[in-house]
DNA sequence: TATTGTTATACTCTATAACTATA
DNA sequence: TATAGTTATAGAGTATAACAATA
C-alpha cells in the first residue's frame, strides 16, 4: 500500500485544500459556512427554489438546508414563503441584501477558481471534469445509489 | 455561477463520495477512524516511522496523529516507543494484531478502489492523477503553503 | 529559542431519528 | 402512508493554543 498514490486519499487531499482556498473566501470574507454558501450559490443560479430542489443542487441534505437558510434568514439573505401549490414546501428565494452580497462574493470564488484552473491545460481541464463525472457515477452505483 | 460546474464544488462532492466508499470499509467493518486509518495505511509501507513523519505521509498534523496512535495503541494495533536519537520523537510501529488486521484491510480497500477506477480507462487514470498532482502544486501556492 | 509531541477547550459538523404539517 | 421540512441530541471531528520535554 502506497497511500500517496491511493486514488481516494489523492482525491482527499486535493479535494480538502481547494475546499479550503474557496472557503477563504466566503467563510472568513462572508462569514458564510461551506452549507450557507452552497445554497446561496445554487439560488444565484435559479433566483428562486424549492428546498428540497435546493438541497439536490447542493448535494445537501435536507436537514443541512433547513440549518443553512434558518442562518441566512436571520442574517437577511434570503426569505422564505410557502408554496401555495403544496404547503409542505418552502419557497426561497434571494433578498436584495442576498444578491448584493453574491454579486461581491462571486467574482472573487470565481477568481479563486481561475487561479487554480491556470495550473492545467484546457485539454487537462476537460479530463478532469470527465473524469470526476465518471467516477462519480461509478460510486454511486457502487454504494447504491447513497450521496 | 453554476455550482453544478464550478470546479472545487465538483471536486468535493466526488472527493466525499469516494472517501465515503473507502470509509464503508475501514470504518464499519474494522471500527477505525480516517486519521487512523491513515497512520495505519502509512506505516503499511514503512513499517514503522517517527510521529512527524507519519503527518507529512498522511497529511495530518501532530495533534491528529498524536490521537490517532493513542487509539491505535489502545487497541494494540501500534506500538510507541523513544526514538534515543532524539528524545522527542516517538517511533511508530505496527504490531503484529496491526499488521494482521492490514493484511485483511488492504486487499478489501484495494478491491473498492479498483472498483472506482473501472471507470475510467487507463489514460484516463493518468489524465486525473496528473490533475490532481498540478492542483495540489496550485493550491499549495495559492493559500502560501498551507495544507 | 525552536521543535516534538500531548493535553485542554471550545467550537463546528454529522448522523439519526423523532416530530409537525401537509398530501 | 408518504413526503417536506423542522427540531433535538449525542457523537465525531476541527481549530487554537497552552504545555512538557528535549534539543
Amino acid at each position: 500500500m502506497k497511500l500517496q498514490q491511493f486514488m481516494p486519499y489523492r482525491l482527499a487531499v486535493v479535494a480538502e485544500a481547494v475546499s479550503r482556498a474557496i472557503a477563504d473566501v466566503y467563510r472568513e470574507r462572508f462569514g458564510l459556512s461551506r452549507d450557507e454558501w452552497r445554497v446561496l450559490a445554487a439560488l444565484a443560479e435559479a433566483g428562486e427554489m424549492k428546498s428540497r430542489d435546493a438541497a439536490l443542487q447542493a448535494t445537501l441534505d435536507k436537514m443541512q438546508v433547513s440549518r443553512a437558510v434558518a442562518a441566512l434568514e436571520r442574517a437577511g439573505l434570503v426569505a422564505r414563503s410557502e408554496d401555495p401549490a403544496d404547503r409542505r414546501n418552502r419557497i426561497l428565494r434571494l433578498s436584495p441584501a442576498g444578491r448584493a452580497l453574491l454579486d461581491e462574493l462571486l467574482p472573487m470564488v470565481e477568481a479563486r477558481e481561475a487561479e487554480l484552473l491556470a495550473a492545467l491545460a484546457p485539454a487537462e481541464r476537460l479530463a478532469l471534469d470527465a473524469a470526476l463525472d465518471r467516477l462519480l457515477d461509478r460510486v454511486s452505483r457502487v454504494r447504491g445509489g447513497l450521496s
